[in-house]
DNA sequence: GTTAGCACTCAATAGCATCGAGTGCTAATC
DNA sequence: GATTAGCACTCGATGCTATTGAGTGCTAAC
């Protein structure tokens, strides 16, 4: 569809636009060594190229800058993926060496040394635990009328919430009461947690305690714990190093997509396996219009589990990236094998 | 030190710069009710306030901006504190109504409640875990090789990790060290736990478990939890849509350093108790020179346990921030007697 | 097919006059 | 003696115009 020469001038103009934020012009690409062509005949090139749609003017006496189509055609076809340089990889190393034997470290740690290396925004989703089952629950009394009811998942997950202790409750009952929970519920899947209590644990329960009406009750709040996506950024405010981002407004609407954690869920997650790269508008949201999402999956047992991702201006290292992000996943996904087997 | 005139016209200067954002002329302050003066008058008293530090001239030409000083004897002396508006009042009242016992909860809620009502950014230090003791200790297995460590304390919140089991262990083995700890180390306060666990456990467990070193080590890694203030920020891109940050750069300034959590505790923790106004440079800190920080601490039987406060512009809304801050510091010290009853 | 040459476009920049909000000072007024 | 009207002055903000220069498209020569 594009002839070598249209390409080797796509390619050019799409890497000296990322480097220097501002539209190129024929001079420029001639100059820079590698394409052996005379300013006009990549004038005449570029011509061609932006009436296909692959390169943009913001006006008449400007250079060209890559249309989302450009960039689309770049990632696709012509984008080099940078090695992961020396250092870079020694950090990535170092980071998987590190001791991070919990989940949550592990994406914590994995947004921040995203965004660190990248210079742009990480967005980092761990597992749903929605799939987890429950390995221990257990009620501790801090006083008559309190306690903390803690659930372990089979992944190392914790959730803890307070709840209320119903009117005259003894401690010997609270520790049968988790003793039988325990019995009944442990491999239970947490999405079934709560109808389980009611069809097999509640009978039981009222033999032993009394007040087991207001008990369910506290139970069934307790278990109520959100199933779902926990999603970590790094790296917010780089975004506001990027030119494009040199006015306040922008910032904000960025920022506070960027806090709505919901929006964020609905953005990364649900993106096929592997590598995805989503230009500009193709990520459906106004508020980054120009910025790209790139995204890998790591996975346990060849199902993904979560997601690691970067948002960075359209005008972004798609090929630094793009590796940095293959690795990293992959080394997740080592790591999750390790700890799980 | 100042007559009865200066003080009215500096109060009218502050509030008119507080609205308007825009330094305020003699005119503009004779035109408004309450002061019965012609520009001319009010230009002598401003030039005098001038001499004597409270005002401030951007350029000759320009209305004058309160100095630093000048707000301080706002603060100090002038500001009438607005009465919390019924709405805001009714949305506070809610908010402690609202189904919550749990610390990290009210947290949260508070940090979200202030920045909404105030559109500025809110700061909110949960109490130090320093002083909290242990409740009960708990090691969950999730299988050969990882178990996770459960710390409860005697205020409701649990810290967790994931720790490696010693080879060989043997589940009731786990179960016993789970006994020996919580009728060893119930009670003892945090800070105490790893020199105790060695002082007073290690003996005993040794005679009841093998791998006594090494679940020494897993064990003291285990209550290496952190105590100290847990932190909360709400409303953050509030502070974008101020004017004085309509410059990317000291927006990033101000950001980076909401996300460096030492710091901002730093800035937050150990000041006195009862509302405290620090103004601009008065925090020390380059970065919110032109920012004023409220703050007022919430407590339980008489000490105070942690703060909340709103970073706003030094042109900042001081009376309502002010009675906003008393009047939601002491809802939460007022739950708190509620709770720990 | 390629390129040198040239007229043309247009944002960015600089220079300049104008405007007006605000000041300080002085003299008149209450 | 305090207050105020009047007036010259200052200086950022605004708007206009000319200039510059990077870049283009087109045509004709190579």
């Amino acid at each position: 569809m594009l002839t070598d020469r249209q390409r080797l001038i796509l390619n050019a103009i799409v890497d000296d636009y990322i480097r220097s934020a501002e539209p190129v012009g024929s001079r420029s690409i001639a100059k820079r060594g590698g394409v052996g062509f005379s300013p006009a005949t990549i004038r005449n090139e570029m011509a061609d190229l932006e009436e296909l749609g692959f390169l943009e003017q913001p006006h008449t006496s400007a250079g060209r800058v890559p249309s989302t189509k450009g960039y689309r055609y770049y990632v696709d076809h012509l984008v080099k993926l940078g090695e992961v340089n020396e250092e870079e990889l020694a950090r990535v190393r170092l980071f998987l060496a590190e001791k991070m034997n919990q989940m949550e470290q592990m994406i914590q740690h994995a947004a921040t040394i995203l965004s660190n290396l990248t210079n742009y925004t990480s967005i980092v989703l761990g597992p749903e635990t929605f799939s987890n089952s429950l390995k221990h629950f257990q009620l501790v009394p801090l006083n008559d009328e309190t306690a903390v009811a803690i659930i372990v998942t089979n992944t190392g997950h914790v959730e803890n919430r307070t709840v209320s202790i119903p009117k005259g409750m003894e401690i010997s009952e609270i520790e049968k009461v988790t003793r039988i929970l325990n019995a009944k519920l442990a491999g239970v899947p947490l999405v079934r947690l709560r109808s389980r209590l009611y069809s097999e644990v509640g009978q039981e329960l009222g033999r032993y305690v009394t007040h087991c009406e207001q008990l369910m009750d506290v139970l069934d709040d307790a278990l109520a714990g959100e199933q779902g996506h926990h999603v970590v950024l790094g790296g917010t405010t780089n975004m506001l190093t990027q030119p494009e981002f040199k006015d306040v407004d922008k910032v904000k609407t960025l920022l506070d997509l960027l806090e709505e954690t919901p929006t964020l869920l609905r953005l990364v997650s649900s993106l096929p396996d592997g590598i995805q790269v989503k230009i500009g508008a193709e990520n459906g949201h106004q508020a980054i219009s120009n910025c790209s999402l790139i995204t890998a999956t790591y996975s346990f047992e060849g199902q993904a589990l979560g997601t690691i991702g970067i948002l960075g201006p359209t005008r972004m290292e798609y090929g630094k990236v793009i590796s940095l992000l293959d690795v990293l996943s992959k080394d997740m996904t080592r790591l999750l094998g390790k700890w799980y087997k």
